[in-house]
DNA sequence: GTCTATATGGCGATAGAC
DNA sequence: GTCTATCGCCATATAGAC
């Protein structure tokens, strides 16, 4: 009944099912009109091209994926607390949605022009307070001098997105079926705490 | 004139620039064809159709990226040799071509049947060797009891290939320009063997 | 705002000459 | 084996009625 507002809202929830499921390329207009309960014109006359509607949903999409992340990260009671928490609630969401990843990662490499107009809308201040409660632990002498902050932080996000992304390789490279694969990086949650830990410890190493 | 074989060499060449640069879906025939210096009705002379074109492509590239990583992991010397070579070779590797992963990564989770009619195709020898290389250091002491040997191949993994594949987010986020985040990655070849054995060290926590 | 109908172009694929 | 020409379809996008 003429209700535009959610009939917009309905157009942008489709459409970033369909891109997700499908990437910018493979997606088709009338695809999205049509589980949207709507026709292609009607698309058209909301986001004039295929291309506004896909960097409105991923500029969205990417905006939401790094302030999960980055709010995550503002836990700053200590580095074992924060790996604890951080790796359930990431791995969790990421397994709850292994496609969303994968699509992040191909649009980027494949339109890297994208994330030029991203800029200021979102939060820088997760990643300062990692990098200061690294800075703390250092001084009070628990983790190694050497311990770069963003490298760190890249091996953490690394541990925790490349093997949901890798998971129907990991599934039949290894010839395992989905629930052992579910099960096998749903151990990780556990298991990577105190391997990054101990990867930071001091005196790991003799030399 | 008439050679059948240096075509054939030189579409499949072609292709698989052309597929891993656009993905199967934004690749073109066309333009496949004007790149490997022939016509579009050649293509489907040789493959009747793109599907055919890609999945011979596909399937070449995926065994290659396997064997890749299981030769350098028939290293048996010792897992700070392997962990020395393995990242080295293959970081360096990933950075000559940083779309290959990302290409390998979407296409298998956009269609996981790409997957299933590819094995026998490579050898699972070198994952065999990287199991036995840990237990006979978890014998001998020098890594801790619980390291399940898959869950660190997976972290090695992860801990290469991310990064890398994220590159064009790396050099955005942060404020990179390219030289720099080229740089940044490299120093993780000289960071990674010594965090990772550090991270399967014995004796790192009390509890 | 929402629809039906259609314009316009590009795509994969094939026919058929050489 | 390689080409030119073309078919038939489907994609994005728009025109215009309601």
């Amino acid at each position: 009944m003429g209700n535009s507002i959610q009939t917009e809202d309905k157009i942008l929830f489709t459409a970033r099912e369909v891109f997700i499921r499908e990437g910018y390329d493979g997606a088709r207009m009338q695809q999205i009109a049509d589980e949207a309960g709507i026709n292609k014109a009607l698309l058209h006359y909301y986001y004039r091209t295929k291309e506004k509607l896909f960097t409105t949903v991923f500029e969205r999409v990417f905006t939401e994926m790094l302030n999960r992340i980055f709010s995550l990260m503002e836990e700053q009671q200590s580095l074992e607390v924060f790996l604890n928490v951080f790796f359930r609630e990431h791995i969790t969401f990421l397994l709850s949605d292994p496609r969303l990843p994968a699509f992040i990662i191909n649009e980027v490499s494949l339109h890297p022009e994208l994330l030029s107009n991203i800029f200021g809308k979102f939060s820088f201040y997760g990643i300062e307070r990692f990098g200061m409660l690294v800075e703390k632990e250092k001084e009070q002498g628990l983790i190694a001098q050497r311990t770069d902050p963003l490298q760190l932080f890249i091996n953490i996000l690394s541990l925790s997105i490349l093997p949901v992304v890798i998971k129907p390789i990991i599934s039949n490279v290894l010839q395992m079926d989905a629930k052992e694969t579910e099960t096998f990086l749903r151990q990780r949650i556990e298991i990577l705490p105190e391997m990054v830990l101990a990867s930071v410890r001091k005196d790991n190493s003799k030399k």
